[in-house]
DNA sequence: CACTGCCTCGCTATTTATGGGGGGGCTAAA
DNA sequence: TTTAGCCCCCCCATAAATAGCGAGGCAGTG
């Protein structure tokens, strides 16, 4: 079967909530004849969203053994902005490899292609084709779809901010610019005393922007305040 | 002038240093038959980094009248994921009429289009058009060329990203599972005693933990180890 | 004009983090 | 087997951060 992009998206666009997406998942893998096909995405509260045709056996195994925090794929996509072929990732840690194997033993095939996608507010998500078969084979289907694949990554994207943009209504929080200069200050590592020599000022001045930056990203403390501030992509280290 | 995107994606690819990319700019201001095409980024440094056709003295009034913090392209694309024609933006504020009227004044066309890019720690770029135009013409334009001008704005992305990353090549350092346990449990806010208990040790082994974490990641204190494990991507908020 | 938000500085008290130093046990690779 | 790395616990002193309270000036918006 051949790929239409044109109407997939506009299905796509289409979509009014996530069991669409889902329906669309398991067309695109009807479409493109591999095994898998899933959408996945954090937001920048950490609530997690997925769209695809993982079973839900390998989903709850997944979790459960936390595979979250050894998955190559995720490490990989973090650190990177380019989509990646799961056999070009590291598998060699033990904790990696015997996640592969108990992979393919839930249904999963040997070959994967992820899109990672990034969205406001720290928001990460990853696109997902996974197959069963060699490599070249693999690599020749990813050469041939790559440029139609990200498209739908990114309408997949496009939709799951809108789904959460009608439930919440997230209100950004913006930061002045001298909490700004505060909060970069302390992620580069700067004390207090140091971070107020810097900027010029009192060091309780500067205890007041950090205590007012706190309140407005909702952080329980300094630490907590400077990584919603760094998650969230509103100061750069 | 045809738009040929993959001779066009081919030359990305194929380029070697900033001042290809600033040709291909203007070879694409030609193709597109626009008055202006910029890519411009910040890396997770808070360096910037430009390459197109605006005039140098554009770029310096810019710079010099800090319409950094007032721009309505800059503010939108930071909060969205999707490109933006700037029309349908909020140009009331003072500071924003007074910046468009500037722009015109400058060489600027009076329509442009923005697709915001976002890499991995943080790292954003924007890639823009600019032309003279009615709104009508623009909104065809941007119809007809938005999937292909999206490609071409990440092929000038992972360029970006590709040299940035030449210069430097340093090891990730490798934080071991209960340091990264407590690395993120910090990260969410939680103090130490709490980070203790919900690892079921005592606080001071999470301190040693905080510690040897800190070293590996040659941090000065806990915010910044935090900040670091985040921002290279190796704990998830 | 009044309003809101930002920037600046001060005080006190309590809680918490930091920087060292020790110790022992356990597993996995060299 | 030895080594290295991880995991767990304890003590001490000092430094730093936190949570409240207060104040006034200045700029932009409606």
């Amino acid at each position: 079967m051949k790929l239409n992009l044109e109407s997939l998206v506009s299905s796509l666009q289409k979509a009014t909530s996530p069991e669409h997406l889902q329906a669309i998942t398991r067309t695109l893998c009807d479409i493109l004849n591999v095994r898998h096909v899933v959408y996945h995405w954090v937001n920048s509260k950490g609530e997690r969203f997925g769209a695809g045709t993982y079973s839900t056996e390998w989903i709850d195994r997944y979790l459960e053994k936390d595979y979250l925090r050894m998955d190559p794929v995720i490490f990989g996509c973090f650190q990177r902005f380019t989509p990646v072929i799961w056999k070009d990732l590291d598998w060699s840690s033990r904790a990696a490899s015997a996640m592969f194997r108990d992979a393919l033993d839930h249904g999963l095939g040997n070959q994967g292609y992820t899109i990672p996608v990034r969205g406001p507010n720290g928001q990460f998500a990853l696109f997902t084709l996974n197959d069963q078969a060699d490599d070249d084979e693999w690599k020749s289907f990813v050469a041939t779809n790559a440029r139609d694949l990200m498209i739908i990554a990114h309408e997949f994207n496009k939709k799951a901010l809108e789904f959460e943009r009608e439930g919440e209504g997230v209100p950004k929080p913006a930061l002045s610019p001298r909490e700004l200069s505060a909060m970069t200050c302390l992620a580069k590592g700067k004390s207090r005393a140091q971070a107020a020599a810097e900027m010029g000022i009192s060091e309780h001045t500067l205890r007041v922007y950090i205590e007012s930056a706190r309140h407005k990203l909702g952080a329980l403390n300094t630490t907590h305040a400077v990584a919603r501030a760094l998650s969230e992509g509103i100061i750069l280290v």
